[in-house]
DNA sequence: GAGCACTGC
């Protein structure tokens, strides 16, 4: 055996052992460098705690899982794949005498739904936990629910690199934590002395920038957002203001291998590498020495409330800054200068926001119900998931037809055995019903990894007129997708013909590899069985398209207008297609991909046009039919619309004017009006008077019950004076008075016409009119016709008084009163002297 | 008139 009993967590491998002895459950913090991923598996089989089963370590990474595998072999001197093996999609390294299996999340998850008490497994060892993807959560609870039930012998560890343990022990019932020392040199932190408004990609560089020119060597990594930031960064770092010459190298997760390469590949000039978040978690780099911190991330978002996916610019979180600190230490000490102040610090997230509560959960959701667990929002998590989502996960489920009253169905059976998201099982199913598994599982393959289709420059004509080649159809955007990987199957995958063309290679193979593992799947389940149909009158490709659809009903977008992008969805939903689409002239379509643009607009792509018809045949549940009375702003009338609805998206409208409802006709030019689609001139100044009079009445004497005027009451009264009604112009004409009147009970408009007058008896015999219309009723009035008064006028049986409005003789306001005996005593002797002088005729008390 | 980090069966 190839001893490694140098490394750090060796000093702590008596207390493992004692732990696991004696229970089930631990809790390992031990940073990078400390051994543990290669050490810990082999502890625990020298000492036999997995008994003769065999122990687990779930890798997150395929590649990870490999090398570490190999590593392990290689120091007990074995042959890969006997004592040591690895199992990770497309490659199974392991035997019936494998003891330590490295394997990725989603292979355990399948191995749960083979087996689900994993009978031949003593312990389940988690690597990595403390990046908390989601299929690890899911792991960690059915097997912490496993432990639980039916296998208590089952022995589990969770291996964190950061001190945050305390809610998985805690989570695990309080289990042991123990900590491990790692391998690593201190990395020196700086901060901004104060906030810096400049790109930061001109930060970066400027930070990079001091770093050289402080004379520390060693190569440097920065951490950018996005693509977009990292060629800003490269652009500024050509500005430099230093004597060295550096060697600037971008990295991300889009770049083909032979340039990734380019990061790892010894340099005889200083490296600059400017990275997204791969080289946070996925990727580590020897012989970095300083990182650069932009302090800002791209962070995948699910709003479940519409089932719309968003990728938002987000600051990291404390746990990420360190993470990337980190990666500064790994030789020899290090710098670390992040580009935010130490106020702006202590506003960021302690950590991440778990995987979990950011996703689509319809895959995980459905795999909890093949093993029992119907309630996913109140099982035992770690962190529970947004119910919302788990929400919108059934309901997706449900329109799949997986689930029906919470019960796994036998499509929902066969769903689960084919290793996708919930929406292309569906999809497959429907295939094999109408003879075109191959396309459909080809499709379900091409949108399985990473974009098989590189994203366009702008100016890029070239890559454009190549891959016009791919759009012969104007159907699907899944057809161009199809197009393209023949095109590079039938060029032998070749890069330099793939490239020209915009096509990943890498992605190219990888779509192959899962196209013959969905047709085996599919095979397996006897999804293969029918023979194609014949071909009908419909399009080509026609049963895929439905297919397609099947798998997204419920993205059914309808164009509002031809050749335009804007369209309606169902939930009221709006989403603008993407220009790339083939798809272009379709009125209906799927979108196979929904997902909001930081400015709030939804973008739909990966489109599939389809017919109307075809909802209607295969969602008759979600149809309905009903007639309904439409204001047709241009013709200025109503018409009577026969409405075909899926969910609440019209997919189909005919004119049913014989069928027009007199009540209904009324009501629509009532709801027109109250839209501003119209004036009434007989809507006059005396209808405004008789509804404020009745609201007035109601709210002085509410005991009297007058029936209040709000808008609905005065739209339902336009409904009834409008009955029968069709035409804008009639609905001008016609009388509305009566109408109102019938909104009180009969003699209350008696009654009112004696609580609130629309005038008031006045000196000399006349009357003097009273305006309900602001906000108290009012009247205007000669002041020198007041000095007759003995009491201020009222209404409402004497509970509110008028408000006079007092003007002299030239008919300018003085002053207003609701007590003319108080103003008379206190303020008229103020005004009396100016108001005599200047109106000497008259005779003033 | 517009846009995208990273994984995994």
């Amino acid at each position: 055996m190839r001893s490694s009993t140098t490394l750090p967590i060796w000093k702590i491998h008596d207390d493992i052992l004692r732990t696991l002895s004696g229970g089930n459950r631990l809790v390992l913090v031990a940073p990078t460098g400390s051994g543990k991923t290669t050490q810990v598996p082999q502890m625990l089989l020298d000492k036999g705690i997995a008994g003769a089963k065999m122990i687990v370590v779930l890798q997150p990474r395929r590649l990870a899982a490999r090398t570490v595998a190999t590593r392990v072999a290689w120091e007990r001197e074995g042959k890969l794949g006997a004592e040591v093996g690895y199992q990770i999609r497309f490659d199974d390294h392991t035997s019936v005498g494998t003891r330590i299996c490295f394997v990725t999340e989603g292979i355990l998850l399948r191995w749960l739904q083979d087996d689900r008490t994993l009978a031949n497994i003593g312990a389940v060892i988690f690597d990595e936990f403390h990046e908390r993807n989601l299929l690890s959560d899911v792991a960690l609870a059915l097997v912490k629910h496993l432990q639980k039930t039916q296998r208590p012998d089952l022995a589990i560890v969770v291996m964190s690199a950061t001190l945050d343990a305390e809610p998985v022990a805690a989570y695990l019932d309080g289990c042991p934590v123990l900590i491990s020392e790692g391998k690593s040199f201190p990395v020196e932190v700086s901060y901004l002395k104060m906030p810096d408004q400049r790109p930061i990609t001109v930060q970066a560089a400027d930070a990079v920038e001091r770093i050289i020119n402080d004379d520390a060597p060693g190569d440097i990594l920065v951490f950018m957002p996005g693509r977009g930031e990292i060629s800003g960064t490269l652009d500024a770092l050509r500005g430099l203001r230093t004597l060295e010459r550096v060697a600037c190298i971008p990295l991300h997760g889009e770049l083909e291998p032979q340039e990734q390469d380019r990061a790892f590949a010894p340099n005889p000039l200083r490296k600059v590498i400017v990275a997204t978040n791969v080289a946070e978690t996925s990727i580590t780099i020897d012989g970095i020495r300083h990182v650069v911190d932009g302090g800002i991330a791209r962070v995948a978002r699910y709003d479940a409330e519409r089932g719309i996916g968003t990728l938002l610019l987000e600051p990291i979180s404390w746990a990420s800054a360190d993470q990337r600190r980190g990666r500064a230490g790994r030789t020899a000490p290090g710098t670390c200068h992040r580009l935010w102040t130490v106020i702006g610090h202590k506003d960021r997230e302690e950590r991440n926001t778990p995987e979990i509560q950011r996703s689509d959960l319809a895959e995980v959701v459905l795999l909890l119900h093949s093993l029992g667990i119907r309630e996913a929002a109140t099982f035992d998590w770690l962190d529970k998931p947004d119910l919302q989502a788990v929400v919108r996960a059934e309901r997706l489920l449900t329109m799949l037809g997986a689930l029906r009253d919470k019960d796994l169905t036998s499509i929902g059976h066969r769903m689960l055995r084919l290793p996708m998201h919930p929406r292309y099982s569906r999809m497959l199913i429907e295939a094999s019903q109408r003879g075109c598994v191959r396309d459909a599982a080809l499709c379900a393959a091409l949108v399985s990894g990473r974009d098989l289709l590189a994203r366009l420059d702008r100016d890029d004509v070239q890559t454009k007129a190549a891959r016009e080649i791919f759009e012969d159809s104007a159907d699907s955007d899944f057809i161009t997708l199809m197009r393209t990987y023949d095109f590079a199957k039938a060029n032998g995958f070749s890069f330099d013909r793939c490239r020209s063309c915009g096509i990943n290679v890498q992605v190219a193979r990888q779509v192959e590899q899962t196209f013959q593992q969905i047709l085996n799947a599919a095979h397996q389940q006897h999804l293969y069985e029918r023979e194609p149909l014949p071909a009908g009158p419909g399009k080509p490709f026609e049963a895929l398209l439905r297919c397609i659809m099947a798998g997204f009903a419920d993205q059914l977008a309808k164009r509002r207008s031809p050749g335009k992008t804007e369209c309606d969805l169902t939930d009221q939903r709006v989403g603008l297609l993407v220009r790339e689409s083939v798809v272009q002239h379709a009125l209906f379509f799927v979108a196979a991909n929904l997902r909001e643009t930081p400015s709030g607009q939804t973008l739909l792509s990966l489109a599939t046009a389809v017919e109307p018809a075809w909802i209607a045949e295969m969602f008759p549940q979600h149809l309905g039919t009903s007639i309904e009375h439409l204001f047709d702003a241009q013709n200025k009338r109503v018409a009577a619309m026969r409405l075909v609805r899926y969910r609440d998206l019209v997919i189909e409208e005919k004119s049913q004017q014989r069928e027009l409802d007199p009540i209904a006709s009324g009501r629509c030019l009532a709801e027109a009006h109250h839209a501003g689609a119209f004036d009434l001139p007989l809507f006059d100044h005396r209808l405004k008077q008789f509804i404020a009079r009745v609201n007035f009445v109601q709210s002085t004497l509410p005991e009297l019950e007058f029936a209040p005027f709000d808008d609905t009451a005065v739209t339902a009264c336009l409904s009834r004076a409008f009955n029968g009604l069709t035409l804008v112009k009639e609905a001008q004409a016609a009388p509305l008075i009566h109408a109102f009147h019938q909104h009180l009970d009969k003699g209350m408009v008696g009654w009112l016409d004696e609580l609130a007058p629309l005038a008031l008896p006045w000196h000399g015999g006349g009357t003097i009119k009273i305006n309900y219309t602001s906000d108290t009723p009012e009247a205007q009035v000669k002041l020198q016709e007041c000095f007759a008064l003995k009491k201020h006028p009222t209404l409402c049986e004497g509970r509110l008084p008028v408000f006079l409005s007092l003007h002299t003789p030239d008919g300018k306001r003085l002053a207003t009163t609701a007590d003319w005996p108080a103003f008379m005593t206190r303020e008229w002797p103020k005004h009396r002297q100016a108001v005599a002088k200047k109106f000497p005729s008259v005779l003033w008390r």
